[in-house]
DNA sequence: GTCTATAGCAAGATAGAC
DNA sequence: GTCTATCTTGCTATAGAC
């Protein structure tokens, strides 16, 4: 097995995928040009189509990267200590969404290609479960702490909050997005008031 | 002024724009070609660039018509009779964005657009704007009956609670849109549970 | 694996007759 | 206003040399 050489495979990868993230960033998904990432990368048609099937497959994998991000964040944070109040698990996350690395309008446009291209759907729906497994984990362990805001038991209280809580980071996350006036903290202020703590 | 004229005109572009929207539907906005349009609408190239100069401006015609429909039920079922509760409100909308005669994957579509098309987002926006006042008022007249739900103030209570109850209905079109199992009422419920009411 | 060059296609938009 | 025919552009993806 050539293990080195998988390893240079895999870097010469990961180069392709930051360039194509800084490219779709740039000018947003469907205005880039396979072009465009090529230039980014710095490298040729030949060298990105070696490893990438096309564009849709480069998109995919710079969605699996984000997403993965967020999650590690929320693992992460979750992982041990006291467990966070949901109002702070939404934080965790929501403070990835809008950190330097990466621009939420990549979100919005995973949301817009997955309508339409089930490939797309399938790496958002696989990205928000693990998501959800780690929203779930860290919820339970709040509610475990706090029984009295679980009077129906913590399964049941965790499965009523989690769409609607996962609701709220979306809306938030579109609305960073859209409005130029957008205030992230008065946003979570609502949440705040309305979310157990 | 041909006042008949006037109105035979719109009648034709309210026939595109009703094809548009069947087309864009079926295919999504992205995938649909004009000849799409054209086809579904029963006309011909020119017939239809004589209407709109293209097809940003078709989905711009089909997202502001759709946009103005979720605000007039809102409106509509808020203007008398007792002001309905936070929940109830925002179940209102919903219940349109479900509704047969329009494809929430649209909306999706349409913020994709706008996170990249600079014309698109002005649409989503207006749109969002007239909706927001729509909700504003509603909501004050609820919390004007239910003072004990606004200790800072009316305008305070509308405020705080607005941005995040419009994040909860941008979640549900999305979730409504992407998960396969999605559950309206559990969503609801959920909601029901957080707001005040 | 990577390069240059280019094939081949889809689709948005226009021209000009009726 | 509407039609048919067509032009033009931009882009994805491949072919073939190194």
């Amino acid at each position: 097995m050539p293990k080195i050489s998988d390893a240079r495979r895999d870097a010469r990868r990961n180069e392709i995928v930051a360039a194509a993230q800084r490219a779709f960033t740039a000018k947003g998904y469907q205005h880039t040009s396979m072009a465009d990432v090529i230039a980014e990368a710095g490298l040729s048609t030949g060298a990105v189509y070696g490893h990438f099937e096309g564009k849709r497959e480069l998109f995919a994998a710079v969605a699996r990267y984000v997403l993965g991000r967020r999650n590690a964040d929320l693992v992460e944070a979750a992982a041990d200590g006291d467990p966070p109040a949901p109002p702070e698990v939404l934080e965790i996350v929501l403070n990835g969404v809008l950190s330097e690395d990466f621009d939420p309008r990549l979100l919005v446009q995973l949301w817009g290609e997955a309508t339409v291209d089930p490939e797309m759907r399938e790496v958002f729906n696989t990205g928000v479960g693990v998501l959800r497994a780690a929203f779930t984990a860290a919820l339970s362990r709040w509610f475990d702490a706090h029984p009295e805001h679980a009077p129906d038991g913590v399964d049941v209280a965790v499965a009523r909050l989690l769409p609607v809580l996962m609701g709220m980071g979306q809306g938030f996350i579109l609305q960073s997005v859209m409005f130029d006036d957008f205030d992230a903290q008065a946003y979570l202020d609502g949440v705040r008031r309305l979310l157990p703590h």
